[in-house]
DNA sequence: GGCCCGTAAGAAAACGTTTACGTGACCCTG
DNA sequence: CAGGGTCACGTAAACGTTTTCTTACGGGCC
């Protein structure tokens, strides 16, 4: 009664089809003989017993899984989850399962994430790492000759593959956008520099094009990624003798919180106060007044990072050219948080 | 030179420790004595070596491979994003690995995605679906005895496990809330009713609600899920005899697009219209209106839905009671988007 | 002291694949 | 027609585990 039927293996096909296992093998990988009549038994067997490849098997066999493991920070940033679903649709098309992982920004996690996935035996990793320039972490892949793709993170080193974008570039044509508004204090709010190599990057963006343009670096702003109420940081950096007209988010999420701050100390975006933000996530758009922000393809880059890793699983001879960061082009969204910048001033709400 | 050293296996352990694969196989699992000499040795041996046991091998074998799947529509929208975070968490500390699609809000994806997880042999699934009632998928997997839970899907029939919230109840208190401010002509905005039972699920209960209250239920305006430009379909709703006042819409993100629409109208929110939005999603809370919505718990339901699953899957004598939906509490949030009616009918700024 | 039972550990057979190697059958060439 | 070469297919040995079945070893009990 209860009976859970097994699943037909390759065995029950071979038997259908009268052949060896062998050749029922051979058929399902495409390396049989296209017009055989053993063939042609196979494929119908096949058909007939709705029979599947075990990955397991296979896997045990060819020691690869035809599956990736992808670790994020987290998900609640959708800038990170446009990348997930980059990869997830190039792998899915390549008929690669995709194992997540998040980390929550903690760098302990990290190596527990990847740890785990190994041992799923997955067949290479796309990362998103708090830094990626002296990490163990990565130095431990390289050792382990594990294939790996970083997506944001941006290494100085030459021999990581990466996908992102030109963050300093990025960050220096913020502080142009908001130069040819006529902001002079221009203040910059950002992710603790030691979760986020990116957040240091675009900082450093900021401080070149500040010196650059000849104006003065505020001290940066930093703030927990997921704080949602920034009210009383943003009070403390506007009540200084010269406070910034302008301000300059490492990332949206951040951007919206500052908006959110902003009009609880009853000022106006962009009358009182311009915010830019980066990484263009969709909501921003929808937003009024619309966010002023660099905007990443982040699905692309998923997809792409998906292709890369995926020339570095099968491992041919170029490979090593492989490994060197890929800079995808960001786009400069002019929004409608970005104003003139206010002479006086501002008054703010007392707090309650 | 380039010899990639391949990883220890139970045997090299084995080899060791001087014992048998058995004895290895058997302190890994904990079947072992737990002081015996021999378990002594592994246990360095173990250490020393650095050994992982591989899980193809124990898939293989046990028919089980430690890893679920988890099937989603769309990770743009951070609401699902959540439940995966949780169930994400909840898996790994649970040991399991999670494989991850999203199928794009597309029917025909779904039935492929999961093909592609069991494939993979994944021990259970879990899963948001565009329709849990009549669902020739859902129908298969019973048959096949696939364990799996469903996630923000409310199926009506009883023999499925799924967690959610009460949509029907939770869509009645939004228009409670919205007649207490003195509505009266209240809209619905939603995605096609058929590409998700949720919406139709929050349809019945504000149209239960309005009837109940003695008022007439809009015809519901229908827009795409990921559309984020509804100027023109709410200028629509608007330029009729007698426009609504206030429009509930089905998720956060379509509220969020609706605000957009309204301000390029000329609308402020809420004194000429009021909003309210379900899901809540984390960025609702800091913009400015703050968005009224209703609150899932969604990484609780994550959480929720994988200590499920994982009920189902040693597949405990009482699995069958588990079979049934789980409703978790949510909670209204009371934002400032919605206000008194207006009285007059609004001016819409003319279409560009 | 003989018997039985419980416990510890080994031997070996699976699990579902892939693939190196072998064996005919066939064709082509000289 | 002999010889070699190619091709289609079969045989069987892996891959790394778990697990059933044995075997061996000590005690405890009468």
């Amino acid at each position: 009664m209860s009976s859970v039927k097994t699943p037909p293996t390759i065995r029950t096909v071979a038997a259908r089809a009268e052949v060896s296992v062998a050749t029922v093998s051979r058929v399902v990988n495409g390396l049989a003989p296209p017009h055989s009549p053993a063939t042609q038994r196979v494929r119908e067997a096949i058909k007939e017993l709705g029979f599947r490849p075990n990955r397991l098997g296979r896997g045990l066999k060819t020691a690869r899984s035809s599956t990736i493991g992808l670790v994020i920070p987290s998900l609640a940033n959708p800038v990170f989850a446009g990348s997930v679903q980059g990869v997830q649709a190039a792998a899915r098309a390549a008929g690669y399962g995709v194992l997540l992982t998040a980390t929550n920004y903690d760098k302990g996690e990290e190596a527990g994430a990847v740890e785990t996935l190994l041992s799923h035996y997955v067949d290479g990793l796309v990362l998103t790492v708090a830094k990626s320039d002296d990490s163990e972490l990565l130095d431990e892949l390289d050792e382990r000759q594990v294939p790996y793709v970083l997506v944001y993170n941006q290494p100085s080193v030459r021999h990581r593959a990466a996908v992102t974008v030109d963050n300093v570039a990025a960050a220096r044509e913020v502080v142009e956008l908001l130069k040819s508004y006529g902001h002079h204090r221009i203040g910059m709010v950002a992710g603790q520099f030691c979760d986020s190599d990116r957040a240091r990057l675009r900082w450093l963006g900021y401080d070149d094009a500040m010196l650059r343009a000849g104006l003065e670096p505020d001290p940066v702003i930093e703030v927990a990624f997921e704080a949602t109420d920034l009210t009383q940081e943003i009070r403390d950096a506007l009540t200084v003798p010269e406070p910034p007209t302008a301000l300059f988010c490492s990332t949206d999420l951040i951007a919206v919180a500052v908006m959110g701050a902003a009009t609880r100390l009853g000022l106006e975006v962009p009358r009182d106060l311009s915010v830019v933000g980066f990484d263009g996530i969709a909501m921003t758009a929808a937003l009024r007044p619309q966010l002023t922000t660099i905007v990443q393809p982040t699905e692309t880059m998923g997809r792409e990072a998906f292709a890369l890793l995926a020339k570095l699983m099968t491992g041919g001879e170029e490979a090593e050219s492989l490994r060197a960061p890929t800079l995808l082009s960001h786009n400069l969204r002019r929004g409608e948080t970005v104003g003139p910048a206010r002479a006086g001033k501002p008054k703010l709400l007392p707090s309650v």
